[in-house]
Formats: structure tokens, sequence, C-alpha cells
DNA sequence: AGCAAAAATACAATCGATTGTATTTTGTTG
DNA sequence: CAACAAAATACAATCGATTGTATTTTTGCT
């Protein structure tokens, strides 16, 4: 157990220089000699010299890190914007520290505290389902340390924000449906505090409206969108008698529960029931049907919120960009092909 | 844009006191009356303060946290068995840094030595397919950083590791194919470098020796057990006529391309070909026909590496010890029912 | 009230790297 | 080779919190 503290000034002393040479050779600065820098960086090697981030850092107040937060990484979606973040992060220099609020308001909210103590340059988010304060968020703002929200944003902070046209894809999910013949379309909804959710249900209404559909509240459903929750309300609808001949979740996992819930049922999909889920997730291709979705270009995202992010942290005073995304619709076996 | 950049000295300052004693009062030493601490308390609120971690744990050199290196987070074993860490390590005040290798070798050995200058408190790691060399592995011993692996383990590497028994539950899985009738098992392996491979492969071969079934070499194939390795393989060996009625893969992923294959060809399964998996991905569990699988504990798992590497923090003198976790079988729709 | 012991607070060094400025060394030129 | 500019290196302060020790204040007791 050797207890390797070497630091720059062992380097400094066993060479019979300074530290300040030492540290300049390290970081490549012109202002030392070739010959300086090799003799220097062969005896930091010799001596297993590790810099001491915390140290330099520290004295820099700057950290070269940037802080992601989302929900949960086992989510497929969040999971490719991360990669896309990494790739740009790493790409520029950047270190990238993951967090995973669970969903839960005062997860997220110790994890911003942490974030600011830990110095990181920026922050890239999306909030959690219980997120309905947003003093956090403003500690952020006081402590100067910019931010991009990505995909799930609060509609009344005026920030920077990568999001995707949830109306629109909302929309085509239910004018999709429309044209596979459907009337009585089911919608799952979440929690509303999430501009998402709000926007997915008005691009379904708007489907709708356009349709000349009536939108029926008992129609819409508003829940965590986990599996059990769509398991359970398609249940209910059975239960209760409620026709019905499509759903659009605004979810995939939702949109799955309700997908095993009727094949338990044997109520057949799509003949008797089409569904559309949201996201794209990688079951939702594996799934028997596979389920017809809208596809979130996730990568894509991660990688356009953390140059919009890197933007911020060189020019603090830009003013604040919303950069819309766009959907596609993945047609699968869960909804009727149409002609 | 305000730089509020507040710190213990500011706070002293304003109430005419010494620093230390804000120090004490923020960490709630016994060293400050109770009267004092609320002083620095509601002025800390007041001006809002956020403690600079980089100073404390620079000065302290210990940062409360961990590092956790794994091939990908979007693995769901992986990011269960991160569930658990994060769990574990929050209610004994540690944070977590989540870093994926991506499966390369290079990147693992940047995010050591990046996790060694950040000096973090310890590490968790689950090592690459493409790690053969363990020079990093090596610094993280040298700079007094203790480690666990968990499930991908360098076998020669003498440290804390919790693992899965995966002679056992290759064994299992291969007995479950030979009693569902099987005779000619194909089995898909991963790199060799990994003992986890290694030892499935040692665990199939170990069933077929207690059924008097002949081991061919011909059945089995090592590749990177990428979905659409599983696939190719797969295709090949109908194309070259090799006969097989069952395929033991080491993970679920590349059973996967096997399932998509046969489907495709409608050779069906079970009745032609039975196939188990390993890992229990959630999408085994939705793929037509669902996946029998081999399932690992991966919060559990998650759980006990983060205990075991906390009580190697505090004892650092402590001898390695290796704990293995059981495995089950979880029978689907791939392999025929038993009667 | 007076004094010792205990409690509370102040002082000052420290962690390791960075960086603006000062000093020394090197190189060039007439 | 003197003189000076330029290049290389040394010096020393600094970042913010922690912490061992010194000093001051409070408490308790006769």
């Amino acid at each position: 157990m050797k207890k390797s503290k070497v630091t720059i000034h062992d380097i400094a002393r066993e060479l019979g220089i300074n530290s300040s040479t030492v540290s300049r050779a390290l970081n490549n600065s012109d202002r030392v000699t070739e010959k300086t820098k090799t003799k220097i960086l062969k005896k930091a090697e010799e001596l297993g010299y590790q810099p001491n981030l915390l140290a330099a850092n520290f004295r820099k107040s700057v950290t070269n890190t940037i802080g992601v937060i989302v929900p949960r990484i086992s989510r497929h979606y969040f999971s490719s914007v991360i990669q896309g973040i990494e790739e740009t992060a790493y790409n520029l220099g950047y270190n990238v520290i993951i967090c995973q609020s669970l969903e839960q308001f005062e997860r997220e909210q110790k994890i911003v505290k942490n974030l600011i103590s830990n110095r990181v340059d920026g922050v890239l988010l999306s909030i959690s389902m219980d997120t309905k304060e947003y003093t956090h968020i403003n500690d952020l703002e006081k402590n100067g340390i910019p931010f991009v929200f990505f995909d799930r944003h609060i509609d009344s902070i005026k920030s920077n924000k990568v999001l995707i046209d949830d109306f629109k894809g909302a929309f085509d999910a239910t004018q999709h449906l429309i044209d596979a013949g459907c009337k009585k379309i089911v919608h799952f909804s979440g929690p509303q505090n999430l501009g998402i959710y709000k926007n997915r249900f008005e691009g379904y209404k708007g489907a709708l409206k356009k349709n000349n559909i009536k939108f029926e509240e008992i129609l819409v459903f508003k829940s965590r969108l986990m599996e059990d929750d769509g398991h359970n309300i398609t249940k209910n609808l059975i239960e209760k008698n409620i026709i019905f001949d499509g759903i659009f979740s605004a979810n995939d996992v939702a949109a799955i529960g309700a997908i095993n819930c009727l094949n338990e049922q044997k109520i057949d999909i799509p003949t008797k029931v089409s569904i559309v889920g949201f996201s794209n997730e990688p079951i939702s291709r594996v799934i028997n049907p596979s389920l017809t979705t809208v596809n979130q270009p996730g990568s894509e995202m991660g990688k356009i919120a953390t140059n919009l992010l890197m933007d911020n942290i060189k020019n603090k005073t830009a003013s604040p960009k919303t950069i819309i995304l766009e959907t596609n619709l993945i047609q699968r076996g869960s909804s009727k092909v149409q002609q």
C-alpha cells in the first residue's frame, strides 16, 4: 500500500527547479524549453505522478466537467441522449457527471446542490415528474452556472432548451390512428406540470378537432405512465365497458402495459384496437405486436444540447435559445396498415 | 448575472467572527455554541452560500465520491447494478460518478486516470471486452484507491470481487436445453479474456459432459455478442446446413439476434430450436417467443459491491474477498416446457 | 468576588496547482 | 565583447475550507 502522493513540488525538488516550471511544462506551455519539458515529463513518469485535479480545478475555478440530470438512465431514450452528450463533451475535453433523479423532486434538488458545490461548468437537465418547484434551478442561475433543458423542461423558465415538437409528434400519431379508422381514441397522458405531456395532449386534441371527432374527457387518463398504469387503465376501460378502438399513449412503456392487457383479454391488436406509443424504446420494436411509435432523436438531442451548453459556457451573456427537433412516426404492427 | 462567490470568509466578515468558527458551524461541530451556529446558518442562507467542495475535498483529500465504470449504461443489467450502487452509496453519504467504457480499452484507461486525478475514494468496475492489459488497474492500487470488480473481472488480479456463479448458471441453462430434448447445442460465447465468458463456456461443456453429449468445437462461436452477431452466426449455421436444435447464448442480446433470424427463416422456436440466453434483459420477456434466460441479481450485486468497497475504504488493509451470487433460470417460451 | 477549569472562539498554517511578475540566462548584433 | 532584447526560469501570492493550537470568554464553585 504505497501512498504515492507525488506532487509537482516533488518533481521540482528532484530536478532542482521551480514548481511553476513543472506546472507549465505539464501543461505544455511555451514558456518552457523542450529540453526542460522532456526532463520533467520523464521524471513525472518515473515518480508515477498523477495530477491532483482537485487542487488544479480549485485554483482555476474551472472543472471542465458538466453535470447531466436525467430521470433514469435505464430508459433507453435517456441513455441515448447521454450517448450523444458524452460523445460531444468528450471531444471537447469535458467530463460528464451523470445523475438520476429517479423521478423524485427531492433527489433532483440534492443533485443540483451537489453539482453546484462541485463547481461544474454547466448542467444539462431533464426534470423529474415530481418537480413543481424551481428554486433549485434558480440556484444554478444565481451561481452563474449555465444550463440547458432537454426534453422535459419548465415552461416558465426562460433558458436554453432543446425540445422535440411534442405537439406535432402527438398530432401525427393521433392522425395516424384516425387514418387507420379509429373513432374512439383513448389518450394516456402524464403529469401536467411537464410541458411535454401537456403538449402531447394538445396535439391529440388538435388532431381530433381537425377531423371533427368530439373530444371526450372520459377517454383521457393522467398517470405516471408506468407499465402498470397502462395495464390498469386498459383493464378498467374494459371492465367498465367503455368503448374504444385506439390508444395514443404519451410514452411507450404505458403503451406496452396496454398491449399486454389486451393480449391477455384476447382483444386483437390492431383489428379491434390500434395503439401508438411515444419515444421508440427498443422494447417497442420487439413486443408482439410491435408498437407503432413516435421516434425521438435522442443522441442528436444530446449533441445539440451539449453544443448549446458549450456556447453558453464560453459566452455567458448569450441570449437563451430554444431548438425544436422533429419527430417521425414509426409504423409497426400495433396499428392497421393504411392503404 | 450575479457571480455570487460567497465564501465562509464573507460570512465570517459580516458577522465579525473568524472563518474557522464558520467552518465548524457549517459542519455542525460541537465546538460551536448553538447560538452562534444559528446565527451563521442564517447568514449563510441569506448570502446564498454554496460550499466549495473543490476546496474542502482538496484540503481533506477525501471526496466522499466513488467512481463506477461499466461497459454501457444502456444495458439493463448494468443500470440495475448502478441502481443498487447508488442506493447504497447515497445512504452512506457518498456521491457516485458513473462512467461508460463503451467496451473500449482506451476509454477505460482514460476514465481510470481521470478518477484517480479526481481523487475518488474508491472505484467499482466491470471491465470492457477489449481490456487485456491491466496497467490502469495497477495505477489504482499504486494510488491507494480501493476498488471492487463486479461481474466482469480480471482473473489474475487478486482483489475484491462480486461475481455470479457463471459456471453454474451456464450449466443449468445447458442442462435445461438437454432436458428439453436438445442434442446439438450451439454456444455463443464472448471474448475469452473475460472470465465470465470462459466460465459460461466451461459450464456449457460441463453439462454436455455430464449428459454424455459429445462436445463439438464447430458448434461454438466467439463474438462480441451483439444482436447482429447472433443473427449472423445463426444465418451462417443455416446456410451451411449445420444441424442444431438448441442455442445457449452467453447473453440475451445475441440470443435475440438468433430468435429474429429463426423467425425470419420460419424455423419454429421452440419445436425446432430451443434457445436460452443470459442476463434477463427486459427485452427477453417481451420478444416473441419470450426468451428463457439466466437471471442475474443486478441490484443486489451493486449493493453488495458497494458495501464491500466501503469496508475497504474504511479499512484499507482488509484482505480481498470474493463473493459469489447465485443465478436462477427463468423459463419462457423459447425452450420447450418440460413435463 | 476571585479563580481555575471548561467552553468557545481566533489565529495561522496547510493542501497542490496556477499564474502574474521578477529575475536570470541566453542569444544577437554592431 | 559590451549591451540589450528575448527567452527561460524562479518567486510568491492565491484559491476556500479545514484543523491543530493559542487565546479569550464563560461557567462553576468556594
